[in-house]
DNA sequence: TTCATAAGATAGTAATAACTTACTTTCTTA
DNA sequence: TAAGAAAGTAAGTTATTACTATCTTATGAA
């Protein structure tokens, strides 16, 4: 379970990326919302007070993995997007980087998920609120140039279109936690999206 | 906040669903994870420990939450289902009265993901895991029907169509969590219907 | 080599969780 | 109407949570 920490002592920076990868690895396993801060410590080959000297609360560590997922994802999907000839072909290119990256992490949604869902406005929501606005704002750009270039129906609702998009990574999250497996899911993004693509184009049987 | 009771002493079965209904209601405006038999006791006027007079542990009461609702929305679905003329409107239909359902409720959906993505099995994971398989079930048989009667296309992928059609309720309901607001979602919820509906009948702009 | 300091260990704190025990009130019914 | 069962209260228990105070050790530069 722990990954044996290659050295005791690690300069500030370093043991602040390493506890983030701790909570991501962990929540590959467990449960995102009971993730304790003895359980990442005990990953880390660390004790539990150890963590406080590097951040002032655990929502704080919360806070540093959203940063940390939202960098990873953007800059995914950003280089995805510019490799891409066409709107539609990004827009393809987009979705599979999207399930690549949560076949790799595959706590990473159910923690977005989660932090989503709590009552109170704190940071590590407001982080997770601005990545979804720019994601679904790239997704909707994204649309708007496959409609300009003809590629897309003209009477396509975009809001739609982008909501359903994210809808079908959910979905696709969903499926892996029925079956207890990830794998899977690179397989059925493919049909999943050829059904999004025949929507979007108008595609005859 | 609190239902006022209207009687201190309730048989057990009426106190059992009094039970229920007071984590749906709490479910509405709190994480999930973090409501406590406290607040489930204070929400109907009762002290904590009279909650395990007729729960044996806080498990057993996210169960019977579980087939409460699993026991609603199947019903709700079925009905939908014969009352439609075509295999193609009992879809909409079912997906309609989901999103209806998920209106009311709005905790439920955000209970049942949190079940799902639980390490361990137990009770509640079971039941979740048992409704989803017989809601894809139907959707895919009505998706099947719709073949046969020529009203979507023979090349659909089964498979694909059923993930995105719960995929679009997951979407709408991170939209809802989103705005904070849950009543906007039948709206969208049309529109991002009428997008699968196209993927399915092959429809030209 | 010394020494200030950054990083970690140890061992706490108060708060809260689920659950239990001992007792009391209410309802049912013989 | 008396008695037993059902339902509820109040005040505990133990375990775990995030967080902290104090002490120790490793690191890097003078």
């Amino acid at each position: 379970m722990e990954t044996p920490s290659p050295s005791k002592h690690l300069p500030a920076d370093e043991r602040r990326a390493a506890t983030v990868e701790a909570v991501v690895a962990l929540a590959a396993q467990t449960n995102p919302s009971d993730i304790s801060t003895t359980a990442i410590a005990k990953h880390m080959g660390v004790t539990q007070g150890a963590l406080f000297k590097h951040f002032p609360t655990k929502e704080s560590i919360i806070e540093a993995v959203m940063g940390w997922v939202a960098d990873r994802l953007l800059a995914r999907i950003d280089a995805a997007t510019r490799k891409a000839a066409t709107p539609l072909a990004a827009l393809e290119a987009v979705f599979m980087t999207h399930v690549e990256f949560v076949t790799i992490h595959p706590g990473v949604p159910r923690m977005l998920f989660g932090e989503l869902q709590r009552a109170e406005m704190n940071g590590p929501k407001r982080l997770v609120q601005a990545l979804i606005a720019r994601y679904s704002e790239r997704v909707r750009a994204l649309i708007a140039q496959g409609k300009a270039a003809g590629e897309i129906r003209a009477n396509m609702d975009e809001g739609s279109a982008a909501l359903l998009f994210v809808g079908m990574v959910q979905g696709l999250v969903m499926q892996s936690l029925l079956a207890g497996d990830v794998r899977q899911m690179s397989d059925q993004a493919a049909g999943v999206f050829a059904l999004f693509r025949d929507a979007l184009t108008g595609a005859q049987a």
